[in-house]
RNA sequence: GGCCCCGUCGUCUAGUGGCCUAGGACGCCGCCCUCUCAAGGCGGUAGCGCCGGUUCGAAUCCGGUCGGGGCUACCA
């Protein structure tokens, strides 16, 4: 049924506003069952609406999924023998079908207004929200001509067979849809203008997709293009109705999709937050599917051997930024050392904390550092605050006021001096000579619990309350800036 | 309103008639480790919406019910 063409599967955005993470995850999916089946997969842009579409929202779009690494092997950029992969590129393709639609009967002219048909349905004593009544369909040539006489244009919409539409779907199985329950829809303007829901399936057929993995929101529209499709067989557009599965939505707290306009939507805010490409794709992935029982941390290429639609769940899947970030905390954990340096790179080059590139003394104290902090952080971001006391400049270097208040009071005095004092005669800077200096100084010496001891030389030196391990920081930061902030912060 | 989809811990899920006194993960709580915070280790908290039916046996199958959601444009 699917042809000799294999898997085809695609994705199919509309160039509106920023990515976000309901299509990604849409995507993400398409893209594995490709590449588990060993098919294609089909990136294409749905921008027939001039009004919303935009240059920038398609080029955000091709970051995005680069960035993620979901490559396409038709679409834009990359071409292909189905193209063009742009919409608004592919407009005397609709026209021709839209044509040849209307010829063979499948498509007829519709003059009723909304209002029209509203009153239609009053009259008849009908629920007024029915929709469309299929009222123009068997108008005849000489009433057509009378509404076009009195100066009005016609929109085309799809003849849909009396009959029951099912199709089994890969994520849900069957699904029916009762015969007269979907009125006959537009499919292409007064002026001309195809309509989505006939480019859609135009373009998967005239694409030869094999396989339609989409949102739950699109089920509805399903018998529709099932009808378009039998047309579309009929003058010999399509040669095969392809499978359908519907994807869980991604909902909210409340139980509703996730708004375009929620924050947590916003794929781009995921990058400069500092999400892995792996770790969002892991957390993706687990709205809807699950790699197997009793795990859940996995790599891409470990997804796409183990993908299948028919496994993914049914039920709506709620966005959840708390396991989205351990999810991505655990992919930051599993990178070399290198790999994580290179990661946190940008983040601080972009808080003016290290040049871009970094100098060799800064990549020096950087490869030192990260691993400090690489099992403590969430995402990439963090990294920027828990290492900026090893790159501000020295003057501008100062403890967080509410830090410092919980423990540089006058108590702090004596630990601050006593520090100095000890660490003033060492005779080996490392972060082991640290430790038995401070010890003895502070817990023997001054007879100190560690805790107490150690909070006000980690606020003098690193500005905060919550650092990376003292011993190490100090060793880096180098006898000469460790004594120099110790007595800043003994001066007050 | 109509049509359609969905219903296992707070959340994401495993579970496809006996392996389930329901497993994992996030979260939360406690303990250990410990210079802080994490990480890590150990332990704990918490769930099959409800009612019937089928069956020797049901989270799993069927019906109903209740609840949630989606769609219902000359947007995509």
């Amino acid at each position: 049924m699917t042809d000799n063409l294999g898997v085809r599967v695609r994705f199919c955005p509309s160039p509106t506003g920023v990515p976000h993470v309901g299509l990604t995850r849409t995507a993400l999916f398409n893209w594995a069952y490709a590449r588990h089946r060993g098919g294609v997969f089909v990136f294409r842009i749905e921008d027939t609406d001039a009004a919303r579409d935009s240059e920038e929202s398609y080029r955000l779009l091709l970051d995005a999924l680069r960035w993620l690494g979901l490559t396409w092997d038709e679409g834009p950029e990359v071409g292909g023998p189905y193209g063009p992969y742009r919409q608004s590129e592919r407009r005397e393709i609709y026209a021709d079908v839209i044509r040849r639609l209307v010829e063979a009967g499948h498509a007829y002219e519709s003059f009723s207004t909304a209002e029209e048909i509203e009153a239609r349905h009053h009259a008849a004593g009908r629920d007024p929200k029915l929709g469309y009544d299929n009222y123009d369909r068997t108008l005849t040539e000489e009433q057509n001509r009378r509404f076009r006489d009195e100066g009005r244009t016609p929109v085309l919409r799809l003849r849909m067979p009396d009959e029951d539409l099912s199709w089994s779907d890969l994520v849900r199985g069957e699904v029916s849809f009762k015969a007269g329950g979907v009125p006959d829809f537009v499919v292409a303007r007064a002026n001309g203008d195809p309509l989505y829901p006939l480019t859609n399936p135009v373009d998967d057929a005239t694409m030869r997709i094999s396989h339609v993995l989409r949102g739950e929101d699109l089920l509805p529209s399903t018998p529709r293009q099932i009808a378009l499709y039998r047309a579309l067989i009929d003058i010999g557009v399509a040669e095969f109705v392809p499978e359908f599965g519907h994807l869980p939505m991604v909902v909210d707290e409340r139980g509703k999709k996730l708004s375009k306009r929620d924050p947590r939507s916003d794929l781009l805010a995921y990058r400069t937050r500092g999400y892995l490409p792996e770790g969002l794709l892991n957390y993706l992935a687990l709205l809807g599917w699950a790699i197997g029982p009793d795990r859940d941390i996995f790599t891409v290429e470990e997804m796409v051997r183990a993908f299948d639609v028919s496994r993914v769940s049914q039920n709506p899947a709620r966005f959840d930024e708390r396991k989205s970030e351990a999810i991505n905390a655990a992919h930051i954990r599993l990178l070399s050392p290198p790999d994580f340096v290179s990661a946190i790179t940008p983040h601080l080059s972009r808080a003016g904390l290290v040049a871009d590139p970094p100098t060799d003394e800064e990549a020096r104290v950087l490869t030192a550092a990260a691993p400090l902090v690489q099992e403590r952080v969430s995402v990439l971001s963090q990294a920027t605050d828990m290492l900026a006391f090893l790159f501000v400049a020295e003057e501008k270097f100062a403890p967080e006021p509410d830090h410092a208040a919980k423990v540089l009071g006058p108590d702090a005095g004596p630990v601050l001096d006593a520090t100095v004092t000890a660490l003033s005669a060492l005779s080996s800077w490392d972060a082991a000579s640290i430790e038995d200096a401070l010890k003895s100084a502070l817990v023997d010496g001054l007879g100190l619990k560690p805790r107490k001891a150690f909070a006000p030389v980690r606020v003098a030196l690193t500005g905060r309350t919550v650092s990376p391990p003292l011993y190490e920081s100090m060793e880096l930061l180098g006898r000469d800036r460790v004594l120099d902030r110790l007595r800043r912060a003994r001066q007050g």
